[in-house]
DNA sequence: GTTAAATAGTTGTTGAAACAAGTATATGCC
DNA sequence: GGCATATACTTGTTTCAACAACTATTTAAC
């Protein structure tokens, strides 16, 4: 089913770059929400699981609040709310910096950990029942065009991009 | 620069499935923080610009609260307060149904109009400066690919899933 | 024709997203 | 070593998103 089908419109789109984009965003949108049920079944949101992956990848030694937000697959602009919704459920715990006090090192605990196990196994069959179908040649492409797709924006060009981002640009 | 890279990631991926559900997740992300700000420039979110657009479509016939949700990228559980904000700022307006006395039909005003063409030029360039460097061979490969991602999706074959939509279902 | 079920929107409420301003610690300059 | 700047996070506030309950109208059943 094509995109203008899905969505009703007759005449469908105005440039390929237009269609590619709203292909995106659709499918980003359906896939996305099959997620967000899943999640929300075991009291999380998307992303919360985000979150909890990207601390037990970081083991012991946590992650600073500043981390956790460049590594989230889209920006939330606030992370401080985030992991204190997570630490009210108990599933990370906080650690102030010794080194330098001024930084927060975010930790996951061990029931964290077990909200994740529990997850590895739905999550792991959701994406083949999402994306199984496709075979690994075109999935493939697929993360080829993506990784493309993003290239364009590496370096924005216009007038009011780029800035602050909260303090950011941590820089290598 | 792969996924992998942009957000840290050591061990990359656990599976095809889940490189390309985090690529498109990511790559979604980015492109559409260029439109909102670009929106937000204009005092629009994505979903109104989006909601206008249809409505634009539409023409003097407008379109009902209903339709709006069906035909929008992103699901959007409540309609009637965004064509509420659409309409305190005087871009739309309603107009109940003479045939069915339920149904609200939801009209672009002059106003919107311009909104809109306001922003018909930026939005096409930044399309272009977004996915302009693909060529339509790319482009074409990845629109249909994305096609493709979302075919997976038509049936869920689970079981929460496919319920009530607030509703909807309306059929052809 | 009157009642039951379905449809179309609205309203209420809670939780989260987004932006801005504020506090505490570190770093660098002189 | 004291002051300016930058960094890391927190807090305040407004707006939007999401779910559920409610009202009005239509359709269908009997």
């Amino acid at each position: 089913m094509t995109l203008g089908d899905e969505i009703g419109k007759s005449k469908p789109f105005e440039t390929p770059e237009q269609e590619a984009y709203l292909n995106l965003l659709r499918t980003a949108s359906v896939l996305s929400e099959g997620f967000a049920r899943l999640f929300a079944a075991h009291g999380l949101s998307e992303t919360a699981y985000n979150a909890l992956r990207i601390l037990r990848g970081a083991g012991e030694g946590g992650r600073m609040c500043q981390e956790i937000g460049g590594q989230l697959v889209a920006r939330v602009p606030d992370v401080t709310r985030l992991v204190d919704r997570l630490e009210r459920e108990g599933l990370v715990s906080r650690r102030r910096g010794e080194r330098d006090r001024r930084a927060v090192y975010v930790v996951i605990t061990a029931r964290g950990l077990e909200a994740l196990a529990a997850l590895d196994e739905p999550v792991m069959h959701l994406h083949r029942a999402q994306l199984g179908h496709m075979g690994g040649e075109d999935l493939a492409a697929l993360i080829g065009l993506l990784e493309r797709a993003r290239r364009g924006n590496a370096a924005p060009a216009g007038g009011a991009a780029g800035e602050a981002r909260t303090g950011a640009g941590a820089g290598t």
